[in-house]
DNA sequence: GATGAATGAGCATTCATTCAT
DNA sequence: CATGAATGAATGCTCATTCAT
């Protein structure tokens, strides 16, 4: 299986087999109104009008909003991260076609932004709250901690090892790359989401500035 | 009058010299609360309660309570972008000491980080809220866009005329700048707020980061 | 027929045969709920999560909530004051072994404290609720007046006349009869159901109270 | 002091001059409510009603429904029992005017009386709902078991010794005593509250009744 | 007959805001 | 200027009851 498979494999939308036609519409109501709105700000009553179901039909199948909340964001969050998750995804790229970080980056961003341009009002509801609900913060903090970062750092220093990249400490390199990635896409979902992008021309900018910086001596 | 001096000026807190004790200790107890459980999750009883006053005292001074949130967030927002409101800001950079795209950056990012430090309740406040507010966000890009953002585009171009950046779009090299300076000071505000920061030796690495990349080529 | 065997005859559960299995395990479920956080404040979705039905089944055998409590405490209260129902009830006292008030009272208070040992729930119930609600109180209220009151007042009337008991009015004299032993039960199931209680010397002296009072002149 | 004008002093309303307008129409507003539907099946917005008052007014008073409910019953069973809490109490009987148990039952029977025809909605409801509420229980039981039983245990002791009663257990003394009083109580102010009643003869019946019995050999 | 999803009225409680004092 | 009682709409949630399967 080449890497581009499994990645794929991760994105694609293969749950909620077991989702009832009136849960689902109250969770594509509940997405609208809390991205809209932000979650605190939405009432029930306003999602069940939007969703077109009674009141008490969102609690019958969620029991509390903030359980509402939590179903919309957990399962995109993981998928978020999902690639990360695979037991073989440090070895598989070393072993892989990714003979460059630069390389890495560039397929780890361009398939990460296709996932957020489908998922983006639910991962802005994600950003938007995490900070005021633990049992949000805590779980994806235990997830990325133990995951994404143990993962990453690994890359990163298979890297540096190799000489490619410079010798800060990993979380270091590991900030700079994701900030320059994150520092593209929340601008471009978040305030300018009319306007025309050209991602894959801006993605090869933002990985030639990841490694080379805005000097062009390269 | 040299550069440190019209910045250091600008960030001094001599505005507020007519709000009353009472004014004064309902702002406080009111950024307290939004920053801790956001704008629609605090109740005004709440804020009259941690400022001592009676309810109906926070609408004598605050029509409603996004006024309360407009008067928090408006003066701390300008005070962080006045340093680029300056008529003579771009003429003063250029003339000055700033021989480098790199040093004027690090002053800035310096500078504006000292200020961070200062105002995070605040600045997390209108973070989170400029999403859900158009009167926020409205004087807000009108004011990017007229002021700062020109003005940082022209010191862009003139660093670009002198061969010492790379020739992409100016506001592409300012998401790059901005998203890897911002990308170190909101996660160290608010996530990892309690860890000790050398901010000294980050920026200088950022700066680095931001001029040469990863490659460590220089 | 013995007095003792017609009374024991009447306190068999002899009914109840065409109850299926499930509508008894709602009836179940429903006497423990209502009889410890009341009528008003019991679900029916409790009700039938403890009895382990499906909400709408218990709508299928008891038409509202209303008419479950009814089916729970109608039966009970008949079979309460059963023994006063008979046609020869009032003959049989006479003629029976019962020489002396005392003798009657005393058997009459044995034989119904069995059965509040047995139907407590249902009893407490029907306490509570007979304030509330008219359906349960006119049958009741009928009920007594028409055929426990008549059938006692001529017991009583009887003794009076064998110069046994005072002369007071028949309904003050059942009054005190009652008060007596239900003054005996209702804290001892109600308040201090956990105590040992050695319920044969109780009554014993209690009908010896209601004969010869507090003096001990006898 | 008399002991009828310390008894009287201890009914007399004194209380409740700290409390507005409103809050006492919400107060009888419950009362009137609670005593007819139960607690339970009360509704604060028929409360609220019934007062004239605004649903939030009702809050803003009383913290939760409940708090209301207390804010009823506690000063009123307080009341009740007020007569036994004071210290001197078991003393002034003995060395009062009352030199048979007989004078002590009637002055206290009669004189509870009086205060449950003034109350009898408030303990009503208390009745109802001291089974469901621990709230309500436990005060109330340490309240009987520390003041109550100690006092009127004495007093029983005191008439026992003089050879007055007979020597069975304080508490079944006690217990025959207080049911026979309120087994006249209950329904006269329950069931036939409309009969016209000749509460002064009927008392005298019961101390007969509670000193003699019914055989009427005195 | 039994299920449990669906309903929408109703619930206790909170809210931002007003206004007489 | 400050207060805090009063408001009544709105909130999240529960309820008894219905009905298609």
């Amino acid at each position: 299986m080449s890497n581009s498979e499994w990645i794929n494999d991760l994105i694609n939308d293969h749950d909620a087999p077991t989702m009832s036609d009136k849960q689902r519409k109250i969770l594509e109501a509940a997405i609208d109104t809390f991205s809209e709105k932000g979650f605190a700000a939405s009432s029930t009553s306003e999602i069940a009008k939007k969703a077109g179901v009674a009141e008490g039909t969102i609690f019958r199948h969620f029991k509390t909003k903030k359980e509402l909340l939590l179903a919309i964001v957990t399962p995109t969050v993981a998928k978020f991260v999902a690639p990360f998750f695979i037991k073989s995804f440090a070895k598989e790229v070393f072993e892989s076609e990714y003979e460059h970080y630069e390389d890495f980056i560039r397929v780890i961003a361009k398939n990460r932004l296709e996932f957020v341009r489908k998922q983006f009002p639910v991962l802005k509801i994600f950003i938007q709250e995490i900070a005021f609900h633990d049992e949000l913060r805590e779980p994806f903090q235990k997830l990325f901690t133990e995951h994404v970062y143990q993962k990453f750092k690994k890359i990163i220093e298979h890297f540096q090892e190799k000489g490619e990249i410079v010798s800060l400490p990993p979380e270091t390199i590991m900030r700079m790359t994701a900030s320059s990635i994150i520092g593209y896409i929340l601008p471009r979902f978040l305030l300018f989401s009319d306007k025309e992008w050209n991602d894959e021309k801006e993605i090869d900018q933002i990985v030639s500035f990841i490694m080379y910086g805005l000097t062009g001596k390269r």
